[in-house]
Order: structure tokens, then sequence, then C-alpha cells
DNA sequence: AACGATCCCTGTTGGC
DNA sequence: TGCCAACAGGGATCGT
């Protein structure tokens, strides 16, 4: 699923592509894609003729900054993907909104299961948007470990489903969680106020490193319908997963099977080993 | 305020 | 081989 290294390579690898282009055509291709304008079309016309001057990412959403004090995001929800191609080529299924710019590639948005969207929100939309309620950014702006433990003190929440809360924690999602709770050493149910001092350093001195190499590798493609590069090219952390998809696989530090529970309705992979469950 | 449950949506998968 | 229910999940919203 695109989580924040997966929307950092895209948003690294659009940036040169498109700043400094100009929008000459934007088509919504299904309404839905549009949800958080009143009309389809408010998103066409705010996007033709202006100008991308820069790139942005809060958590999972993509920002594309525009002249006029607009400001274009993407947020790509489970099944969306950006493509990056030359205006002549053939329209991929699932297409639900294409732009194409001046002399520049035509910018794809591809999404089957239409959780994703595309918006184009001045600044005042923007800071009574969802955004506005997101959490500092897990890789560019993490708090401190004695930040992040005051903030779960007391709090009976499973430590998984805080990390999934982006008003907590902007960016994490079930693949990149799981991760950081393994080499944190960390089982997923446990409450989040019940970690340690230790503990809580722990999981704070994994999430940056977690999404580093998820960065390096292009990100997680898990399938053929999910998240692919700008390009077209599968992301490659998902052979470097420790936890994530692995049910019954060696622990790649113990060798002990990885077990999934689900949690708030979210599969969680863990080592029963490496991550001790709670006491009950 | 904190937390859990439910819904949206559709391609894929597994059971029969 | 064909059919269909179950499953996947980020974020919004609602109930307790």
């Amino acid at each position: 699923m695109p989580e924040l290294p997966e929307v950092e390579t895209v948003r690294r690898a659009i940036h040169p592509e498109l700043v400094g282009r100009r929008v000459e055509r934007a088509r919504i291709c299904h309404a839905r894609t549009a949800r958080r304008h009143a009309r389809s079309t408010d998103v066409e016309d705010r996007l033709v003729g202006r100008r991308v001057t820069g790139t942005d990412r809060i958590g999972k959403f993509l920002i594309l900054q525009l002249d006029s004090d607009l400001a274009w995001v993407i947020h790509l929800g489970m099944s969306g993907r950006i493509r990056l191609v030359p205006p002549e080529d053939p329209q991929e299924v699932h297409t639900r909104f294409w732009a194409e710019t001046d002399s520049g590639p035509s910018l794809r948005f591809i999404d089957a299961r239409t959780f994703g969207f595309v918006a184009v929100f001045t600044s005042e939309e923007m800071s009574s948007s969802s955004l506005a309620k997101l959490g500092p950014d897990a890789w560019n702006e993490l708090p401190s470990a004695h930040d992040l433990g005051m903030r779960m003190e007391g709090r009976s929440i499973a430590v998984k489903s805080l990390l999934l809360d982006q008003r907590f924690l902007a960016g994490l999602g079930n693949i990149y969680a799981d991760e950081v709770l393994h080499r944190a050493g960390i089982h997923p149910a446990r409450p989040a106020g019940s970690l340690s001092g230790s503990e809580v350093g722990m999981l704070h001195s994994r999430v940056r490193p977690v999404l580093r190499d998820g960065i390096r590798r292009g990100g997680t493609s898990l399938d053929d319908l999910a998240y692919l590069l700008p390009d077209g090219r599968a992301g490659g952390f998902l052979e470097y997963l420790q936890a994530y998809g692995r049910e019954g696989r060696p622990c790649r530090t113990c060798h002990t099977a990885i077990r999934r529970i689900v949690i708030r309705a979210r599969s969680c992979f863990f080592c029963p080993r490496c991550q001790r469950p709670p006491f009950t």
C-alpha cells in the first residue's frame, strides 16, 4: 500500500519532471476521485493554466504547489498509482484523472479501488481540510523519544493502532508500522501507555531507519494492482520486509514463524519470540 | 477525550 | 470450470 516511503518516492520522481510546467488540460474521469469538491469541474477548472512551483509531502498526502496560492493535493489511498507518460500513450484501465502539461509529460492517476483522491485547495481550504489535523510527519518532523513517550502516556489503545493514527504520527501505514514494531521488538497489541521508557526509545529509534530503507528501495510494491513508481517500475522493498505479509515464514532474526493477528480490522504480522505479548 | 465500529470500493482469492 | 462470499485497507464518521 502506498505509505510514506511510497509517496516520498513518487514525489522525488515527479519533482524534476513537473516543477516549472504549466497544466494545459485536466480531466477527472471518475467523480468519486474529486469527492473533496462539490463538482469534478472544480478540480479541472482550478488546475488549467496553473504552473507547478514545487512539491511537498505531509504523511501520505502528496502536494504539488501551484501559482495563485493553490495546492494540488493527491492521496493514493490503497491502490492509487501516479504515472508520468508521454501524452500520446494509451490510457490504462482505472485511470481516474489525468493532466497534460506544456511540452512535458502527462500525469495519470490510476486507482482501481478509488480510495484515493485528487483535490485543488486554496490556502484557507487547506487549513480547514483533513491535512490540518495531521500529526508530525514521521520522516521530516519526527518528535523526540521523550515527546512520543509523553503522548503515549496513559493510552490504552494498542500501540499498533496508535502508530496508524495519522494524528499521532503522519505517514506510517500497515506495512511500515509492523516493520517498525518488529525492529523495535514490541508486540503490536501492547497498550501504548504500557511501554517502558527504553521501549519507547527503541520504537522511536526504528522509525526513520525503516522509512529510510523503504525510500532507498523505492517503496514496497505488493502486487500488480497496487503501488508502482511513476515510470511503471516496481519498488524493491518487498524482499526486505521482516514482518509484513510473512505469516508462517521464519523471523529473519530468530527463525521463529511469523504470526498474524487482527487488531481493529487490520492485519498485524509479528514475531512471537522477538515481540513479547502484553501481560493480560 | 478516548476508543472502537462501520462504511466506502473493487480486484483477487479461496471454497465449494 | 464457474460462481460467490470473504478479504484487503486509509480515512471519515458515528456511537459509546
